[in-house]
Order: C-alpha cells, then structure tokens, then sequence
DNA sequence: CAGGCAATGAGGGATTTCCCCCAATGGCCA
DNA sequence: TGGCCATTGGGGGAAATCCCTCATTGCCTG
C-alpha cells in the first residue's frame, strides 16, 4: 500500500539535494496514486497574483498536449484560487460540456474528466505556497489525499530550500531584536505577551519598538509594519 | 515500524467523534515514540470567541501539577518563541542544573532530562494551533518527527473541528469604508486624524477598525494589516 | 581605551486604542 | 415589505500603546 511509504517518501524529499531529485521522487510515489500532472509553486498573496513563484510546472493539465508554461496555469486553473478558503488539501475534478471547463471541489473525484489535488503549504504568516496534482484516474481515498499531501509539503519545502537558496540578506535598518518584535506584532502579539514569551520586560519590548519606529521614520506601529514588509525587513 | 501506521493514525483522528477518541489514539501511538505527556491547543490569537483555547493537556509538564491556560502555558514554556522562527515540526530538550530549567531547540534529543516535539499548525492566517508532546526516552528519529507531525497536526484538526463546531467561517472580505480606514491606518494616521480627514466621528472609525479585526480573524490592528496585504485588500 | 551601539529595563504620565453595549439611517433583495 | 447589512454615531470603562527621560551592561571598533 503506498501510504505506507509516505513518510519514508517525506523523508526522501526533505533530504534531497536538487530539484531533479525531488521531481523523479514525487513522480514515482504520486504514479502510484494515478498523477502525471504536477505543479509547484510559492505563494504570497500580498501582491495582486497569488502565485509568486512557479518551481515545476509538468504533464498535460489542460488536454491539449501542450506544455504548460507557468503563466498559462495561473491563469486558467481557477482551483488554485481556493486554497486560501479552504485551508486543507482537497480534491477537485475537472468536466467538460457544451459550454467549456467546469471546475469543481469535490469531496470524492470519480467519472471521466482530469482530477486533481491541490495542497497549500502554511507558514507562520499565512500561505506560502502549493502543490497540484492531477491525472485522470487518481486514487481519491482520504488515504490516499493525507499521503499525497505529506509529500506535496515536503516536496514543496525541500523545493523551497533550494530554490530559495541565495539567502539575500536584508538590509539591516532595524536591529536584530527591533525586526524579532515586530515579527511577533505583526502575527497579531500583544506587547506583553511577546514580553512574557521572549522573556523580557514590558518596557524593553516597548522600548524596541518605538526604536523601529523611529528607524523607519514611522508614527505608528501599523505603519511600521507595512513599512517592514514592504522592505523585506520582516516576511509578510 | 511505528511509522508505517501514521497515514491510518491520521485518518483515525481525522475522522473521530469525540475528543476521547482523539485523545485515546494519540496516547496510544505516540507512546510508541516514547511520549507521555500531551497539549492541544488553539493558538489562533483572534478569531473573536475562541481565542487561546487549550483542548487538551495531560502529564506533568512544569512539575507543580497546577492546571495551566493557554496564555500560561504558550508563556512558560520557552519552545513556543521559535514556532515564527521555524515553521515546521521540531524537537526540543529540557535539561535541568543549579540556575534553573534550560530549554533548548536540537535536532536530535538525548541525554537525560525532558524530551519533546513541538508541531505548530498553520492556516491561511498563520499559526492556528500547535501540539506538545513530551517524554524522557522518545525516538528523535527524523522519521519519528514526521510522522508525529503528521499525527499531531490531524489531531488538532480533529479536535478543533469537534470543539469548534459552530459557525467557524467568517467571509474573509472587507467593506469598502473597513478596506479604505485600514489602509489610511496602514499608512500611518491615527483614528481621530483619519475620522477629521474622511469626516467622520471618531467612533465610527474605530467601529470599522474592529469590524475589519473581526472579519479578518485577527487580534490587533497590526497583524490585521499584514494579513490585509497578504490578501490584497489594500497595497503593500 | 574611549565612544558607539545593541540590549535590557525603569518611572510617570499622556494618548490611543480596544471592548462591551446600543441605535438610526438607507440601500438592496427576495 | 421585512430582513440583512453597510454606514454612521454614541456612552462608559478597561486596556494597551506611546512618549519622555534616564541608567546599566556588554560587545565591538577605531
């Protein structure tokens, strides 16, 4: 059974060292699920396209045999819009009629048309990213679901790490604690909680902020969040 | 191999009826790992009502056999800080000497002392939940890491939906005037300034900041800003 | 070795935001 | 036409943030 094998899969991926390697193991796991379709991509919704970085794009997603570049499946793969609503990895299948493409989500894809699994990757911040996977006879277990989904996450993590590599260092406008806290602000911490979990004084957490304020010639902490994010001093 | 069962374990979560049949599965799979001490909680920081809501805590984990918060227990235990830094499933240690306890982050727990793995859970919001789990002898195999990830995180999953059934989606869409106020306020007026400047009475400025906070799911005004550029309702 | 700067923390007070209610208007829709 | 919702506004009080100053420690650097 392959669920078996999905966290040795996980594990495989989380240890790969290239995109290649990564690609030649999801392809075979996800072949014993029915896949031959797949995409990986990063996602920060913060700007107007959800899709910020596309890392493998494969398979025949729109049956027209054709390569499917990156921008092409943003655009007309209207699933990927959903894994903002929906949180968890689902399944959707694709009809065709008289009048074109219909997409659904579906708890249990089956019948004739190309079906899929769309998992998105959360992080601290919110969504960070996804993974597709479609074929046309797919395994639509919730076993089958969980253990694709390990593996999309791992794959897209390992992705990431690569990929992401070039570790750009941000400017250092604010100091190493200033930037730390108002991380912690802008996930939604009161100052004394992050006082009580950084195991500081109030004071010194407020003292720090108004440090960044100043640094970046803000009024407002709102102010100096979107300042930050906007000059990648904090992840948005 | 405990690792084999994890796909099965999670869907058994997946599909439990009441949070003794969580907590029952959870117990009995992860003492295979070697843990016995158990947190489940909501860390979600907002979403109106249920914020900060422990599900479940069992063993001993400060020594003093008191009932511990949410709020308590997310400050006292140190680990919980580098959930922003890290992301994923990790493993911790607590050692103990003359000056006190020492928590710290390790890849491979060893030695005497307390042993655990933290798995935060994320969401479209960001940090949702997490899951402790703790022991004196567990298996700190990178294999044992995921696959308990995989089993904490359906249990939360599980858990959260049981104890938060009702109405748990709120329309993650602003009004006009709630998008418009945010992102006068992102830029750095203060309420009374942006109340003058669009005429309007303070309070009702401040009646559609908290509109926003509630429709977004956040706790503060700053994390409702990032999560507003996150999702494109106003311009980074 | 002095000076700068990060990190820590305090006192005390001024502002601001946040939270619980409540109510009136006007538009839209079934 | 009755219900839903956006928009507007209020009262009162609690909580949090913000602002000014000052001080200590420790690290690095010219």
């Amino acid at each position: 059974m392959p669920t078996d094998d999905a966290v040795r899969v996980a594990l495989l991926l989380e240890r790969s060292e290239s995109l290649t390697s990564i690609q030649d193991a999801v392809r075979r796991y996800a072949s014993g699920f029915g896949y031959d379709r797949f995409v990986l991509f990063s996602a920060s919704a913060s700007l107007d396209e959800l899709v910020d970085r596309i890392y493998w794009v494969e398979g025949d997603w729109f049956g027209d045999g054709k390569a499917v570049d990156a921008k092409t499946y943003v655009r007309r793969c209207p699933v990927t819009r959903h894994i903002l609503d929906i949180g968890e990895a689902f399944f959707w299948t694709k009809t065709l009629d008289q009048e074109g493409e219909h997409y659904r989500i579906v708890r249990k894809p089956q019948g004739p048309g190309i079906h899929g699994l769309q998992v998105p990757i959360f992080g601290p911040l919110g969504l960070e990213g996804a993974m597709s996977l479609g074929g046309e006879k797919i395994d639509a277990s919730p076993a089958a679901r969980l253990s694709a989904g390990l593996m999309a996450t791992s794959a897209f993590l390992a992705a990431r790490r690569l990929i992401e590599m070039p570790d750009r260092e941000t400017p250092r406008v604010l100091s190493g604690r200033e930037s730390e806290i108002l991380a912690w602000t802008a996930a939604g911490w009161r100052q004394a909680d992050i006082a009580a979990t950084l195991g500081l004084s109030n004071r010194t957490v407020e003292n720090h902020l108004r440090k960044a304020r100043q640094r970046l010639g803000v009024a407002t902490t709102a102010e100096a969040i979107r300042v930050a994010i906007r000059n990648g001093f904090i992840k948005g």
